[in-house]
DNA sequence: CTAAATTTGTAGATCGTTCTTATAAGGGGC
DNA sequence: GCCCCTTATAAGAACGATCTACAAATTTAG
C-alpha cells in the first residue's frame, strides 16, 4: 500500500537500514548518503508506520487521557477544558484517547504497552482502583483534580478548600452570619474540599456553623434549583448561599427568582468555577476561578517529562491558585 | 514482559500457531486442545498484543473522533455530548482518539493505517479539504452535522433548516412580524441553514426580512450579547429576536435586562440547541432541540457497519428530526 | 488391508520498523 | 607491505501476532 523504508532503500539502491537510520539522523551515515536518502523519502511521501515502530520500540506513543465520568457530575466545560488543555501540549507528538473510568468493564488493555502514560482528571474515590492498576502496571500518571492519599502519585491540584475559604470569607466579610451551603456530588473529593474550606473560614470568623444549613447536591443544575427550594422552605432562611458550582448556582437562582425573591437583594449567592456563563447572568455572579485548562496542561507537560525521563522534580504535588472573582450576586448588609 | 503467545505454546508444548488458532476459536483445533490453550492464557492472564495484531492485519482497530475546533464556536454541551455518544457505541470494540481539525498541521497521520474509520463532527466547511484527503486515503467516514455537497460521503444530519423554520414560523404565528435574527459563526454550515429555515418561514407567511435586521455572532455568550446590544440601538426595535444557538440567546438576555426591558413582555426571544440550561433562565427560553448525542451515536453506529463491511443502505444522508420546544420567552402580541 | 480423506498440528513467512553484529574500503603508522 | 583504526554500509534478528503451506496421525472407504 504505502511505501516502506525497504522500498525506498531499494530505489536507491542501499540496504533498509541505512535508510532507516538516515532518516533518524543517525551519525553512523554520511551527510550526503542522509540527503539522497531524505530527497526520495520526500518525493514518494514516505511516512513511518506507527504501528510497526511501535511493536518494535514496545512504546504506544499514546497517551489515555482518562475522565471519571461522562454522564452525571462532569460540567460540560470541566471537560472541553480538559480535552483543550491535553491537547495543547501533546498535539502531533503522542495520540491521545480519551476514555471515562466509570465506562471501563476491565482493566484488560490498561497495560504499559497501549499507554505511554496516563493523565486522569479525577473527581471520585472510585478511580483509586484504577489508578491502583496503573501504578500496578508501572505506567507513568499523573492525577489532576483530586488529592490522592492512597497512592503515591505525581498530582495537580487547584486550590479548592482555599478558594471556597475565600469566597465564604468574604460573604462573612460583607456582613452574612446565616450562610448555607449548596454541596457537590456526594463522593467527589472537589465536594468535600470546598466544604471543609467553607467551614474553615466560619471557623476563623468565630462562627458556627449549623448542619441542618447544608444540602446536598449533584454539581448540575437541577440539583441545585432543587437544593434551594429546600432552603427556601426553611423556617429561618439564610441571608446567603455557598454553590459548590456554578451550574448549581445558576439553578439555585431560578428557584429563588421564582419564589418572588431578588438576588443579592433578597439573598446572596456564591458560585464555584467561574465558567463562560456567569457574568451573563443577572446578576453578574460572584464566583471562584478555578484554573482547569492550566491544570490539564500543566499536568500533559508533566507526564511528558516522565514519559521522557526528564522529570526529576521531587515535588509529587502541585497547587495552582483559585482566586476569587467577585461581581455583583452578593449583597453586602450590616 | 507479558507472557505472550509463544510463552503459552512452550508450557503446553504445542507450536505458537495452535495457541492463536485457539485462542480465535478456529475450527481448526480440536475443542480439547482449545481448553487446555485457554486455560493456561486464563491462568497467566495473557492478553494478545494489539500492536503486533494491528501490524500483521495492518488494521489500527481505532477510530478518530474529529471535530472542528476545540475553541471558538464549539459549545461545550456539544463536545460532551458528541463524545459521550460516540463512546457509548464505540466503547471497548474500538480505542477513540479525539482531535480537532483546526489544530492539524499537516495530514501525515491521515492514513487508513492510523484509522480504521473516522467520524467527523463538522461544523464548518474548513473541513473540507480534510475530507478530502480521508478519502483520498480510501479511509471510511460518517460525517455528522453538515451537509456535504461536494464529496459523496455518509451524513448523519439534524434538521437545522426545519428547526429554525419552526422556531420561525411559531413567533410570526404569535403576532410577530419584525424579527431580527442573531446568526452564528460566519462560516459554519448550521448558521447558514438556520438563516435559510428563518428566510423559508418570513417567505411562506408573506412577510418581507429586512436584511437590516440581521446581525452576526459567534455562537458564544459575548457575542449574543454585543449584537443584541446593536439590536436595542435599532430606532425601530424589532419585537422579537431568533437566536442561532442558544448561548447566544441567553447572551442577548442579558443585554436585555441590562437595557430595563423584560423578556417576553417587551421583547421575545428563541434559541436554538434546547441546553440543560435553558429551562434554568428566566423566563424560560423558547428553544429548538437538536439531537446531537443521537446524531453522534447514529454515526458511530453507521460508521462501524461501515468498517465491518455490513453497511449497504443506499441512503447516505441521515436526517434526525429537530422540535420545538415551547417555553415562556414568546409572547402572544396582536 | 491398502489408499484416500479427514483431522490435528507444525514450521516458517509476514507485517515495517529498529537494533545488533558483521564486513568492506580507505588511510595512516612503522 | 602488514596491521590497525576509522568510516560507511549491509545483513539479519527481533518485536508478537496471523496466515499459508505442508506433514503426521487418525479415520473411512472399497
Amino acid at each position: 500500500m504505502s511505501i516502506t523504508i525497504k522500498d525506498i532503500a531499494k530505489i536507491l539502491n542501499v540496504s533498509h537500514t541505512t535508510v532507516s537510520r538516515s532518516l533518524n539522523d543517525s551519525p553512523l551515515i554520511s551527510q550526503e548518503t542522509k540527503d539522497r536518502v531524505k530527497e526520495v523519502a520526500k518525493k514518494y511521501k514516505y511516512s513511518p508506520n506507527v504501528t510497526a515502530r511501535r511493536l518494535v520500540l514496545s512504546r504506544s506513543y499514546n497517551i489515555g487521557l482518562f475522565i471519571s465520568t461522562l454522564s452525571r457530575g462532569t460540567t460540560a466545560n470541566f471537560f472541553l477544558q480538559t480535552v483543550r488543555g491535553v491537547n495543547e501540549i501533546v498535539k502531533g507528538k503522542y495520540t491521545v484517547t480519551v476514555e471515562s473510568v466509570a465506562d471501563l468493564v476491565d482493566f484488560h488493555h490498561i497495560k504499559s504497552r497501549n499507554f505511554d502514560g496516563i493523565l486522569l482528571m479525577s473527581q471520585s474515590q472510585n478511580d483509586d482502583t484504577f489508578i491502583g492498576q496503573v501504578l500496578n502496571e508501572g505506567i507513568p500518571i499523573v492525577v489532576m483534580n483530586r488529592e490522592i492519599t492512597d497512592f503515591k502519585v505525581t498530582t495537580v491540584l487547584s486550590e479548592d478548600l482555599g478558594g471556597s475559604y475565600l469566597a465564604t470569607k468574604y460573604m462573612i466579610d460583607q456582613g452574612h452570619k446565616s450562610i448555607a451551603i449548596i454541596e457537590g456530588k456526594r463522593d467527589f473529593r472537589t465536594a468535600f474540599k470546598r466544604k471543609q474550606g467553607f467551614l474553615k473560614a466560619h471557623q476563623d470568623a468565630g462562627l458556627k456553623f449549623d448542619e441542618t444549613m447544608a444540602f446536598i447536591g449533584a454539581y448540575d443544575l437541577e440539583s441545585g434549583y432543587n437544593a434551594m427550594q429546600s432552603i427556601l422552605r426553611l423556617d429561618k432562611r439564610p441571608t446567603a448561599i455557598f454553590c459548590s458550582n456554578d451550574d448549581m448556582a445558576f439553578g439555585a437562582m431560578k428557584a429563588i427568582r421564582e419564589e418572588g425573591l431578588v438576588v443579592p437583594e433578597d439573598i446572596s449567592i456564591v458560585g464555584f468555577d467561574n465558567m463562560d456563563f456567569t457574568q451573563f447572568l443577572t446578576p453578574a455572579l460572584t464566583t471562584v476561578q478555578r484554573p482547569v485548562e492550566e491544570m490539564s496542561r500543566h499536568g500533559a507537560t508533566i507526564l511528558l517529562e516522565k514519559i521522557e525521563g526528564t522529570y526529576n522534580t521531587d515535588s509529587e504535588e502541585i497547587l495552582l491558585d483559585s482566586k476569587l472573582v467577585i461581581r455583583d450576586s452578593v449583597k453586602k448588609i450590616n
